[in-house]
DNA sequence: GGCAGCTGAATACGACCGAA
DNA sequence: TTCGGTCGTATTCAGCTGCC
């Protein structure tokens, strides 16, 4: 019988492959004539970091768990402890994972850059993130990463194409602005649907169900400012 | 240099707990 | 009851170290 914590068809074997990205991996991190715990030591602060950004994106797409431990090829329990940042994926995992959750390997590590108090981003110099929604015309543009204590804010500015499909639906914590430059769309919050036109606003809590509805035969360009709290 | 033993990291399995 | 998340434990493998 398989454990519904069994997501893989491969026995264990070929692991290894490649080594830890961590500079830690193979070393010892507490002499063992010190302390041998039964449980597994809380690893370093960059795993968990690590584990919380894996964490942050599996939520923003919207994925459970065990849904994104299947898709990985790793059982359950495992990405449980790379969220909780107790052992530390390999490099071959990382891709898994990174692949996955529709995002390039170095965005598992954009929370470990230097954080500042301030962020400049030229004109067009945006770094441009593809969601899962990228397909159907909806280009997304991070115009700057702040921290601000227990908050996460990440301003994009978006551009539907013309005609663009429909959203994922998504539902997060915090809340979410929305600012409206051109063109014209239905945004659904929960059941209600709202008609945005250049210069329209729309501030809403963002755990309840959102999404761009439809967009009209305009593209669209929009900033959306989407405010979190730091798990 | 080669081998064996030890140690730690990565991983899976199974069980448990809490929430819906 | 189901599902998501976590924990305890076993297994495998690579790196390190000491001995010959």
């Amino acid at each position: 019988m398989r454990s519904k914590d069994q997501g893989l068809e491969s026995p264990r074997v070929q692991r290894r492959a490649v080594a830890s990205p961590f500079p830690t991996a193979g070393k010892p991190l507490i002499p063992p004539q010190v302390f041998k715990p039964r449980l597994r030591p809380k690893r370093s602060d960059r795993s968990g970091r690590l584990g919380q950004q894996i964490r942050d994106l599996r939520q923003v797409s919207n994925l459970s768990a065990g849904s994104l431990a299947r898709a990985a090829g790793v059982s359950r329990s495992m990405l449980s402890r790379f969220e909780s940042g107790s052992v530390s994926p390999s490099i071959e995992t990382l891709e898994k994972l990174a692949g996955s959750l529709n995002v390039q390997l170095s965005r598992l590590f954009s929370d470990q850059i230097e954080t500042r108090s301030w962020c400049f981003v030229p004109a067009g110099k945006g770094v441009v993130v593809e969601f899962g929604n990228a397909a159907q015309g909806h280009q997304y543009e991070l115009l700057g990463h702040v921290l601000c204590g227990r908050w996460r804010v990440q301003p994009y500015l978006v551009t539907l194409g013309a005609y663009a499909g429909p959203s994922a639906a998504l539902e997060q914590q915090g809340v979410q602005f929305i600012h409206v430059f051109s063109g014209g769309m239905r945004y659904r919050h929960g059941s209600e649907i709202v008609h945005l036109r250049p210069g329209d606003s729309l501030l809403f809590e963002a755990k309840t169900e959102h999404g761009v509805e439809a967009v009209g035969n305009q593209p669209v360009s929009y900033l959306s400012i989407s405010l979190r709290p730091r798990g």
